[in-house]
DNA sequence: CAATTTTGTTGCCCTGGTTAACAATCTGCG
DNA sequence: CGCAGATTGTTAACCAGGGCAACAAAATTG
């Protein structure tokens, strides 16, 4: 949760210039991350605790039931002992479970709870309704037009566009 | 102790499956932004010591001379405390200088320094150039009008008065 | 078998942001 | 004028999120 602060009734600026920022992509990229962030935090955080990166993991053990640390941590695109602390948390939550694996002794499979699976499904549900009020302001055709130049954008920097399913 | 539905265990996934997300702004919103900042990292920040919030600073500093730490705080919506350490940062390398305020003995106005000039000019052509790489993948049309819809999306979370005095 | 690799974990460090407190200083108002 | 209240910059403590290095246990390879 943020907390906006109020305009100093001092400052001296009416406006604030950003220069040839305006014209970088990369810029405006941020500032629309920032905003999306801001406003997952207002709607899904506060009132279910879940931050987007959590979000983000638990879709990914949800959709690919078993998959071990190593290989979420693939997928998260972050280091294996970053994976820990975040599987602690949504384990602390009781959203899901590390299994032991039947032919590996070392390895974790990863599993949603039925707890897990329905404040998954309640979750998914704001985010959702959360997604189409952020983009409230761009029509249906707009909004699949962003999505698409984003997915170009970032695809060109993974080495793997393949493991993104459509 | 627990059963789960007849779905493989994904051990060794070629694959990774994100359900829902694949429909989500935020999601791609978040990737996007992830992956031109791993590209200005790539670029400027090895070769500059400057990350994409530094520049940033440096930008706003440059195009509003003068300005006080609080107004940049504001501008950059971030706490008054966080500026201290990047204004330090930026002046420990002498990029800018905190000049007295003639009027105002609590405050600074925040100025570039002539080698501060000389740097962000030379830092500005590299992230320029930098950011016509990231969108390589896009025509000027698309370029123009993906910015065009992230300044739609971003500019009403801006608008949205949480700042109302209590 | 021994050597190497993989997996999860821990500890330490960094970045960047927050809140709370605080002294110095300005401002507004009676 | 004088004083209560804001504002400015600062520090300290804290937290989230991630990287890196080391490590033991287990699997794999030769």
């Amino acid at each position: 949760m943020r907390k906006h602060r109020g305009k100093p009734a001092n400052s001296d600026l009416a406006e604030v210039f950003h220069g040839p920022m305006t014209g970088e992509l990369g810029f405006h990229l941020r500032r629309g991350q920032i905003a999306a962030f801001r406003q997952f935090a207002r709607t899904i955080t506060t009132t279910e605790g879940i931050t987007p990166g959590l979000y983000g993991m638990l879709q990914v053990i949800a959709n690919n039931p078993g998959l071990s640390q190593s290989a979420l941590a693939v997928a998260m695109d972050v280091d294996r002992s970053s994976i820990v602390k975040v599987v602690n948390q949504l384990e602390e939550k009781g959203l899901i479970v590390r299994d032991a694996s039947p032919t590996d002794r070392r390895r974790y499979c990863l599993h949603m709870t039925t707890p897990g699976v329905q404040a998954l499904a309640r979750i998914e549900q704001a985010v959702l309704r959360q997604d189409q009020d952020f983009s409230a302001r761009l029509s249906d055709a707009e909004r699949g037009t962003l999505i698409d130049l984003l997915k170009r954008l970032y695809q060109q920097d993974s080495e793997t566009p393949a493991n993104v399913r459509e």
